[in-house]
DNA sequence: AACATTTGTTAGATTAATCTAACTTTATAT
DNA sequence: ATATAAAGTTAGATTAATCTAACAAATGTT
C-alpha cells in the first residue's frame, strides 16, 4: 500500500507528465513545494516499488503500474469533486481542496457509490476526464480559446487551471462549461479577445484567461 | 493544528472516559493498539499542548480544550456516518471504517454541508448523539436491554458496539433502531431473553446481545 | 508483610518524510 | 572551449510516531 505522501508524488508526476511531456526532479520539487533532495530520495523509494523508472540525471518516468496507481487516485479526486458539486451543492471553485484530502480515503466502496450515484460520469466539474476503474483515461482534443480565430463559435469544455481565484473570476463573468462563445476579434498587440456568449455582448478576455480556457470548435450550420 | 494521530488519541480518550469513567495509559494502549511507552510520550506531547492533564501514574484527563477538540472530531465522524447511510445508501454496518478516515478531513464547509443536507441530525445511525458545533453533547439516559424486566415494552434506541460483525448479526435478526421490543422472559441461568418485535415472535437473544442494545422504557397505555 | 502481577516510565533504536550544506553533473551563454 | 548557472545527488541532521528492553511504581494475593 502506498502512503498518502507517495500518492501525492505519483499524482503530481502523472499530471506534470501530461502537462509538459516529461517530469524532472526540479518540476516535482516546485509543484509539491518540497526540496529537490527529498524528491530524489522519494524517487528512489518509488523506484524500489517499481512505480517509477529512476536513473540519475535522467527525466523521471512512471512505470505502467505507477501510471495506473496515479490514474486511480485521480479518479478518486475527480469523482469526489463531481460528487461535491452535483450532490452536495458546492461551487466548482471550492471543491479541489476538499477532494485533495478525500482522494486518499481507502475504501473502494465509497468511491464506487459516488460513481454510481453520479451515474458514472466521464468528466469532472472542471471538464477533466475521470479515469475508469482500470485507470484508463479518454483524452479529448481541446483547443485553447487563445488559439481560435475571429468569427467562429466554440463551446467552452474545460478549464486548464482550477485555482479558486481563477474559477471565481469565471463565475463573476458568468463563464461556465457548456457555454457557446462567439469570437469577434483579437487585438494583435496583446491577444485580448472580444467575445459574446449568453446575454453578454462584447466581453473582453485577456490572454491570461483565453489561454486557460479549453474549447471545442462548433460546426457552423 | 493537531495531527491525524493526535486526533485519534483525543477521540479515544473521550470515548473511553465516557465508557468507564476514566482512562489509563493501558486502556489507550489496548484501544489504539499502540504500545504503552508510545502512549506515555504522546500524553506528554498533548499535555504540552494543554489538551491533556498528565501526571505520572495518575489517570489521564482531557482538559476542557481537549474535550472540545475530541467532541468536534466525533461530530465529524458521526455526521459522516449519517451522511453515508442517509444520503449514499450504505448500511449502518459498513460506515464506521469510512468515517474513521473522513473524520480527519480539514474543511468546516464540508461537514457544515453534510449537517445542512441531513437537516441537523441529533443522532448518528447507531443512536449515538452528534455533538453540536461547539462540541456540546446531549446525553440521553438509556438502559441496556439486559437490565430490563419481563412483561415490559422498550424501544431500541442505540447500539453500544458498532462493530461490523455485531451489526450484521442485528441485520440478520431484523433488529433496527426505533423498533418496539416486548420482553417475555429471562432465563435465570444465563440471562438469555425471549422477546418479540415486528413479526418476530419469541426470538431468543443471548446476554452478549442484550448487553449491547440500549433501549428506552415505553409507557404502557 | 512479602511476593507476584499489572501498570507505567525511561532510555535508546527505527522508519518515514522532511530539511540544509556541500558537491557533481548537465545545460546555457559567452 | 570555457565559464556560469541550473539541476541533481550525497551526506548528515531533524521531527513525528512508533517500537523493545529494562526498570520502577502501584496493585493484588496469599
Ligand atoms: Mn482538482
Ligand atoms: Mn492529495
Ligand atoms: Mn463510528
Ligand atoms: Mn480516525
Amino acid at each position: 500500500m502506498n502512503s498518502l505522501t507517495e500518492e501525492n508524488y505519483l499524482k503530481a508526476m502523472f499530471t506534470l507528465t501530461n502537462e509538459k511531456g516529461e517530469v524532472n526532479v526540479n518540476d516535482l520539487s516546485k509543484h509539491l513545494n518540497i526540496k529537490m533532495p527529498t524528491v530524489t530520495s522519494m524517487m528512489k523509494k518509488l523506484a524500489a516499488k517499481e512505480l517509477v523508472d529512476y536513473q540519475s540525471y535522467k527525466p523521471l518516468r512512471l512505470t505502467e503500474s505507477g501510471k495506473k496507481e496515479a490514474a486511480l487516485i485521480i479518479r478518486k479526486h475527480r469523482l469526489t469533486e463531481m460528487f461535491l458539486v452535483e450532490k452536495m451543492g458546492f461551487g466548482w471553485e471550492s471543491v479541489h481542496e476538499i477532494a485533495e484530502q478525500v482522494e486518499h480515503v481507502r475504501s473502494p466502496e465509497f468511491f464506487d457509490k459516488m460513481d454510481e450515484i453520479l451515474g458514472h460520469p466521464k468528466i469532472d466539474p472542471h471538464g477533466s476526464p475521470i479515469p475508469d476503474k482500470d485507470g484508463n483515461i479518454v483524452w479529448k482534443e481541446y483547443l485553447k480559446l487563445s488559439e481560435c480565430v475571429p468569427d467562429t463559435e466554440v463551446r467552452l469544455s474545460a478549464v486548464m487551471n482550477s485555482s479558486e481565484d481563477f474559477l471565481r473570476f469565471l463565475n463573476s463573468k458568468e463563464l461556465h462549461l457548456g457555454l457557446t462563445i462567439r469570437i469577434h476579434s483579437i487585438e494583435p498587440f496583446d491577444q485580448t479577445m472580444i467575445v459574446s456568449y449568453d446575454n453578454k455582448m462584447n466581453e473582453v478576455l485577456s490572454s491570461k484567461v483565453t489561454e486557460r480556457l479549453l474549447v471545442e470548435k462548433l460546426m457552423l450550420p
